[in-house]
DNA sequence: GTCTGCTCTTGACTTATGTCAAGAAATGTA
DNA sequence: TACATTTCTTGACATAAGTCAAGAGCAGAC
């Protein structure tokens, strides 16, 4: 096979994609943290973060060919494989037992997504909170709290709070 | 080409599916209002509505089968086709372009998921209530408030006054 | 018609979370 | 080392939205 893929290394802080650009390519995690994001006046939004392991691009913008509206941002220093969007086509052309594995990644990430609505109506600061506790203590350790913060839909000073209350009471 | 799909004809209220049942079906809704929810003691959670044109199933049972963890009910009597798994896979094997198109609804979905996810968290109930004034008017006019409320994640109380804050704007 | 329930509205009050600001702790840098 | 910068903590206060309860409006059953 040709090679489709190329290695990336990004710093900290960089952007992969920002709002208006293209997403041309997917990327295939490794090591470290990308996030999906984006800003208004008051509020920062994330939309998720992908670890080693997880696949990251702009779904809108890199299947759909549109403009993005987000940023894709390393979080700590990250570096993976890529597959350009002209690549991923022709391997889903050729060979079409692909086309179900993305329709089943699609499928998990839809569920990711209804998932993380049902957590943020459902549940109060310190039930997210607690929950991201279990589900992502890799997270915990390696991000700032206002990327944290942002993600659980909470103010940073909020996080604050309610950690203390969850160190409270798990008695130390 | 052998039958696959089934007509089907539910009244006002009626359960397409309740939590532990398996989901061997999908619904494609051609007249009619079907929702996705589900409730804890304090609080109703609505997922989605499915209107004419649209499909309705509980994806996670479904596409893993296993037992719903949600309802799918009518909110209004409702019409339409659905099929039943078996028939799908086979239908999504003979034609393997099919797969394709069912990424696409898949990935229409997703962003659907997101977007939903987005309103929440960036909007408040006033912001909430006037998106859904423009993009959902039919569903504005056939479900009960409380349904609409659910949906938007606010209290039927909360609506009412946001509503009526609507009306005094538009100056009427 | 008149009951019987719903659904919607509205006001008074409560509560969770956000906002702001000051200081403490941590981290990077000269 | 000290200095600058950012991140985290904490308290006082503000605000959006939820809760509760009473009443109005409507729809169906008899």
């Amino acid at each position: 096979m040709e090679k489709a893929a190329a290695p990336f290394d990004y710093a900290t802080n960089a952007h992969l994609l920002i709002p208006s650009m293209m997403q041309e390519k997917i990327y295939f995690v490794g090591e470290g943290v990308v996030m999906s994001h984006y800003k208004t006046k008051t509020k920062q939004f994330v939309n998720w973060f992908a670890a080693a392991g997880d696949f990251a691009t702009a779904v809108e913008s890199f299947h759909y060919q549109r403009p993005s509206r987000e940023y894709l941002t390393a979080c700590t220093r990250v570096r993976g494989m890529s597959i350009m969007k002209i690549e991923y086509d022709n391997l889903i052309q050729k060979f079409p037992s692909l086309a179900i594995l993305v329709r089943k990644v699609t499928l998990h990430y839809l569920l990711q997504s209804q998932l993380r609505l049902h957590n943020v109506i459902m549940f109060d600061t310190y039930e997210r909170y607690c929950l991201f506790v279990e589900e992502r203590p890799d997270l915990l350790r390696d991000l700032p709290d206002k990327l944290i913060a942002a993600y659980l839909n909470m103010d940073p000073a909020t996080l604050s709070k309610v950690r203390k209350k969850y160190r409270d009471r798990a008695g130390r």
